[in-house]
DNA sequence: GATGAATGAGCCTTCATTCAT
DNA sequence: AATGAATGAAGGCTCATTCAT
């Protein structure tokens, strides 16, 4: 018996977990209004109506991926170690990891934007997103205090204005992709041209921090 | 009776004009998916069936709303005058631009947010596009040209990656407005916050390019 | 003036006739739900208010169709020489027009099934369609009269159902040849299966009006 | 517990059935492009969402109903004792049963005739229905066989030209019976041209099969 | 906890027809 | 005589959500 409780909440997790795997999926690859319940369902095996049991509705769903989404690239930024350097290489390092972080988790963005469009109407009603996100102005606003200190950095440096333009860079870039494919005739996203793009961002943000 | 006619040729432009207008604003708010026909309809104060009579679905209507958007900032990019001035100069004119190009006319960004998200699904079946788009890449390439001959720019830099970068500064702030206001508390359309970033994007551009 | 107006009635009386044509065409293949007064316009390479300008309605139109082709059968009908040989024989013959009429005018039958669909609403409403159709009783009593006296057929044969034997022998096969086709896995369209039938159709009829 | 489950299991059954049945009439009435999913789900007091949840599409729907068609008449058709009397005799109790099933089932006629309006494109995809009317062959078949051995039927007779021609001659005239009826000025439909129709069908397989 | 059945609201689109010249 | 513009009424179908067990 107490196995079979364990399984089952074991599997419980495991079943929500799963549907907002699923959902992260549809809600990033159609956008909130293209996405589809019953296809959050199938791609979770799951009962439609097992995402209503858990999950309210599909406004509730998209909050909570939302907020995971938030939840995990702030969890792997704050695991750098960008103590170990000076403050202007952390700085690349920083825009380093944005952009591969952007390239591996590519919903990330696509959620961002799907919220934007909706005028963050989630976001708005989530108590947690603030908190979620705290680390990330905390982040920058140390590095450039050190690098201040230090000397490798400009000193009237705003931290947000830093945040914005290491994930304008990189975000642009991958959200357009398809547009921007076909204005400029490439594939943009071939390794070699990945690589040259990330170079120019870090470039561009070393020659604008620069003391 | 030629008055008549062309009344009658004034009166259908502008109807179609006005089914345009409509839709750019519905399906910038809404986005594609979200954008409802009939709302486009009475927005243009239309029947709807003349929508279909006209523009024959939904999607090609969006690729005729995108098409004249994409002619709309490329002509008024080209109307300006970067000739009289040195190529680094002129080149933070083309930020300053774009900068209030988005402001003005902020549709523009969110139907390329929702083109990308359809993976650009339109864009790939309309024939003008590339070709309306050719201009803004040969601007950057004389401006580079020259700056570079001038000694007023760095050589080294590539066209495209300079457009994207001018793009990317601005659209990001732009289209994420509602998320970053939320994480950083503020209001980011007051008018101070957006001439501080206008400030930043030109700091950051000028200090790119310098040779 | 005089040529412009003759040349004007030509064309009058001949766009009549395409668009006739055309509906004809229409009608048959799609039946007269199915059926668009668009394609019907586009088929005749008119314009589509010019249809309604002519025949008020699909209703009339279809009307006109149907009277047309009731019109047409007749005329070939009565046209056959069916006096130069005894009855029995004439009777095959009819049976053999009658077949080949309906191959080489496919539309023919499917007119008629669709407005059996509507329950006849069209010809209810047709003053000429009795009238148009009385030689097909006539043709038929005659020769069995003189059968009857020539000894060449059976007395007690009636006109009406000798005629509708005739007709349904070949209209059933025709008008179902789609289904039939899958349920016997064959071509019923080729010239074999064809020759067959009639061969079928002329020794069924024959048995039957033998004395 | 278990008593409730079926009780459920049979209502969703009954309404599915309920639909059926709905859709059977609608489409026989009106033809599948006359025929009105709304109108259906009124008939079998269902709502009209239920409808594509357990179908589908209208297309669906109306293969089903055209399988059900075919494998109810088969299934009476084979339910007859034909082998108790000499096969000639048998033959003529197949046309009366056909011409009965006709008359009783009004819809499966017409069923057959929209789906040849469509050119049998339901009937293509449907996996089901040759192996649904196998019998109808097998039947006329063995009949013709024993038939020849007894010598109550001519021998070289084909057994799917006996099928069409049993059908034949009653089919069209029930489906031809509103255009017919206007032409002859009678109604066919009343008892005494019913019977006197059998009668002369009768007569003219009779007269056909005679050895 | 889990699920098949059911539904209201609404969406894109079609179509015959009319308007206005 | 001829036609481009415009429209009301539906039609098939989708979708998030709820019911009922």
């Amino acid at each position: 018996m107490a196995v079979r409780k364990e399984k089952n909440t074991v599997d419980t997790a495991d079943k929500q977990q799963r549907i907002l795997q699923a959902a992260r999926t549809e809600f990033a690859e159609k956008g909130f209004d293209g996405a589809r319940v019953d296809r959050i369902a199938e791609r979770a095996q799951a009962n439609k109506q097992l995402i209503y049991y858990y999950f309210t509705n599909k406004d509730v769903l998209f909050t909570r991926v939302l907020e995971d989404a938030y939840r995990d690239i702030r969890k792997h930024e704050a695991a750098l170690s960008l103590d170990a350097c000076p403050a202007n290489e952390a700085i690349l390092k920083l825009v380093e990891f944005t952009w591969h972080y952007y390239l591996q988790n590519p919903e990330f963005i696509r959620l961002l934007n799907s919220e934007n469009q909706l005028k963050a109407r989630h976001l708005k009603a989530s108590m947690s997103t603030v908190e979620i996100n705290q680390s990330w102005l905390s982040i920058t606003q140390d590095l450039l205090a050190r690098g201040s200190r230090e000397g490798t950095v400009r000193g009237n440096i705003d931290a947000m204005q830093l945040n914005i333009n290491i994930s304008a860079l990189g975000f642009f870039y991958l959200i357009n992709q398809s547009t921007l494919g076909i204005l400029y005739q490439t594939d943009l996203s071939q390794k070699a041209a990945l690589d040259e793009r990330l170079r120019v961002m870090k470039e561009c943000i070393a020659a604008w921090i620069k003391p």
